[in-house]
Order: structure tokens, then C-alpha cells, then sequence
DNA sequence: TAGTGGTCTAGACCACAAA
DNA sequence: TTGTGGTCTAGACCACTAG
């Protein structure tokens, strides 16, 4: 393994088997050292590799079963993590001056589609917000929310006047479930009025349907402008 | 906290703390009780009690500071798994038939946004391969792969022709980073012939450049059929 | 049924950051 | 300075499952 020095705590170890397969030397479907004897290798307690080896399990790199030992994942998915920000600060830490618009606010009844995804009768009142953000005052994105009334209660006007709509519900309507879709749309000519783009160019569509406990808080359609695009790594 | 049984193992404790702040009871930005007091109150020690807490602040639940206690987080950034398939797979998990074919292998000279990425010199020699990814006999992705021959040693035309690269790259070129771009782009004449749909149909690109230890292995672009969607959730 | 990982204890010392 | 979480130990028992 290490050549020189044997590490001993949980995240020096974690290290060292991460490279043992990296490097290739332990193989996918290879199976690796018991506990007890990787504890006596690198002088300390099982509890203390059973650490490193666990977290390396939760990673996705190793394969645990209890009798069966620990063996080098077969099939290394890995997960991007694609996180869902707070508008504002997500064009705060891109470095730009963050701004907001109100477009509309009331009540209306739900269109039938997105009833349907939140699985409320047709026509049920549900809560319409439509708000745009800027980044030094050029458009980014057009949020389109459609709101359950009885999961934000509290929310009105004088909130969704004054500042951004997803930090009172991230503060007041937390969401424990949600479902995310992203596509590619053609814009449609209202939406590219705001963002001072030709229409039909294409733009992204981030789609997120959230619950609480198994009841629907609401539906969110947040509509970028075109050539923006998403980033993330491993 | 929970009205009857008083849990005492990580899970179920790590269940109770969640309830208190999903529902509310401990708000965004509260200190919560030490580790010592909820082990009393749980009836366990602190180190049962410290590995809930540790999950809950990995989650992002909570933040954890030495002498500054635990606190709620303050913005419950929750971050969505995006994973990176196997495309046959995908194709096979979705229901469908998967199949494959090869549009073109061999070696040719990196085009400069291609070399940039990947950090060679412009015209430096790539293994460039373009395949068809089909469902049930229907064109669904098209992936556009530019690999440094040195990370690929031992790839060559009797595996790309039997079955799809990103299988043998899995097994044989690991990679330990990567950054990943999703984009709306406007589908060119080429591809949209592969896909049977109209050309200019908005469709999404996922961009992905892969290194293993800081050493680039390549760059694929995967473009998807109009209409298709990444899914995801939390 | 036996062997492996999963969990818990009771204690100790340490590292860090707040007061 | 001092209180908090972070880590480690040495041991024990349990839960799951492969053989």
C-alpha cells in the first residue's frame, strides 16, 4: 500500500484505499481485506476502518455485506450533485448585482396540467407568481410558480412585493420531497420579450414539483435565458 | 420530542432531530441542545448520538462547529443527484430495447475548442468516436467523444465495434473528476438527420470533460433527441 | 451455522473557535 | 481560556447472509 509512512486515523486510511483503487491495484469486483485484518495492517481499532470503509461505501466505491466482506464497486456511479440555490445568491456568487421584478401575483385557477401535477382538481385555486431575475439588471431567469394556499399560508403581497418569493417558502414552507425535470425548449415570445432575445431560441427549462410530507407545496417553472447553462462536476 | 418510545439508536435519533426541524420546532438558525444532553435525554452516549448529528450536518441539515455548538442550517441547500449512466442501461432500466451503433473511430487532430478543454496543444492527436444510442430501434443520443490516446492505451477498433466505448472506458479509465455543462442548443442538420425530427428542435447537450489524478482523459459531448429530459429529485 | 459487517458503550484525549 | 465537537480505543453483542 503506502510506501513509507502507515497512516492510522479514518480520513488517512480512507485515502489510502481510495488509491489502492484508483491506481487499479483492487479491481471492480475484486474483494478487499476484512476489517480486522486492514485494522492490524494499519495499527488501530476495526471502528476506526469501518469508518473509512463505510464512507467510502456511501461514495459509491465500495460494496459492503455483512458475511459477504467488502468488495470494489462493479459499477462506479457517480452522482453530480446538481443543487437547486436560492436565486439571488446564486447570481450574488457569480458575481453580479442580484436583481428582481414582480410580473404578476394573485390567485387563479389551476390549468389543467398543473393540477394534474399536483394532483389537485381541475380548476382548484391555487397561488400564481411570476417573477423575473436579473443579473446586473440583464435578465436570467423567469420563475413561474404555482403555490398550494393551504401549504403557504402567510404568504402575501407584502412579501412577494419586496423581495424574492423562494426565500419566504425556504424559510416558511420547507419542502422534505421533489421532483426535478430539465429540458431543452424553443422560447416562446413573451418570455423572450423579457429577456430581449430573439424567440424560439433555444433555453432551458428547469421543472420542480416539491411536497411536504407527501402533500404537494407547489410547482416551480424556472425558465433560463438562452445560452445559460448549468454546471456541475464530481 | 417524539411523545412515547425515546429512540436510542443513530437512525431513529437521527429521524427524531430531523421531525423537530422539519416541523418547525427548531427553526433555521437554533442552536440545538449538545451532544451530551441529547444523549442524556436519548439515553445513550454521545458517540450514538454524534454519528446522527454528523449525518444530519452531511445532509445539510445542520452545521456543526467545535465550541460553537450545532445549529440549524441556515439555508437548507439541498443538492439533487444527477448521475452519469451507462447509457445502455439507462435505455434497458427505462423499459426499452437499447442499441447501438458506430457513426465513425480513429484517430484525427484535436480542433482548438477541443484541445482547450482538455488542455493539449491545438492539432495534438485524439482518438475521436461518434455512436448512435438507439431505444426499441429509435435514435435517442448521439455521443461525440474525444479521448487522449495516452489515458486510453489498449482501446481500439474490435471494442468500439462490439459494444459502446463508455463500457470499456469504465472498467479500463477511471476517472476520479469531472465537469459537467448542460445546454440548450438548436439541434444542427447532421444530427437531427440521425434523429428523424426537424432540424433547429431544441434539445439538450451535456458537456463532459473527465480527468483521472489531473490528467485529462477526455471530453464527451452527449446530445439528446428533441423532447428528452434529465430527470432528477431529492 | 459460522463469518462478516453494523452498532453501541464508556472512556479518553485532542483540535478548534468562541468568549 | 474553556467549552464544544472530532476522533480513537478496546471491547461487546447483534444482524444479516453466504456457504
Amino acid at each position: 500500500m503506502s510506501k513509507d509512512t502507515i497512516p492510522s486515523d479514518w480520513k488517512a486510511i480512507r485515502r489510502d484505499v481510495l488509491e489502492q483503487i484508483q491506481s487499479g491495484k483492487w479491481k471492480p469486483g475484486d474483494k478487499i481485506p476484512r476489517e480486522i485484518e486492514l485494522a492490524a495492517y494499519y495499527g488501530c481499532t476495526r471502528s476506526t476502518v469501518g469508518r473509512a470503509l463505510r464512507d467510502l461505501a456511501t461514495a459509491g466505491f465500495l460494496e459492503r455485506r455483512r458475511k459477504g466482506g467488502t468488495v470494489v464497486a462493479a459499477n462506479p456511479t457517480r452522482k453530480a450533485p446538481l443543487d437547486v440555490p436560492i436565486l439571488r445568491d446564486a447570481i450574488r456568487s457569480a458575481g453580479a448585482e442580484p436583481g428582481y421584478r414582480l410580473l404578476r401575483a394573485g390567485p387563479e385557477r389551476a390549468p389543467p396540467e398543473i393540477a394534474t401535477a399536483l394532483g389537485l382538481a381541475v380548476g382548484a385555486e391555487v397561488l400564481h407568481v411570476q417573477a423575473l431575475y436579473l443579473a446586473d439588471g440583464v435578465a436570467h431567469q423567469i420563475e413561474d410558480r404555482w403555490l398550494v394556499p393551504a401549504m403557504v399560508r402567510g404568504l402575501g403581497p407584502d412579501h412577494w412585493s419586496t423581495q424574492p418569493v423562494d426565500e419566504w417558502l425556504l424559510r416558511n414552507a420547507p419542502l422534505t420531497r421533489a421532483k426535478i425535470e430539465i429540458e431543452a425548449i424553443a422560447l416562446p415570445a413573451e418570455l423572450a420579450g423579457h429577456f430581449d432575445q430573439p424567440e424560439q431560441s433555444p433555453s432551458l427549462l428547469v421543472t420542480r414539483v416539491s411536497w411536504r410530507q407527501s402533500k404537494p407545496i407547489g410547482l416551480l417553472r424556472l425558465y433560463h435565458a438562452a445560452g445559460q447553462r448549468l454546471k456541475t462536476g464530481i
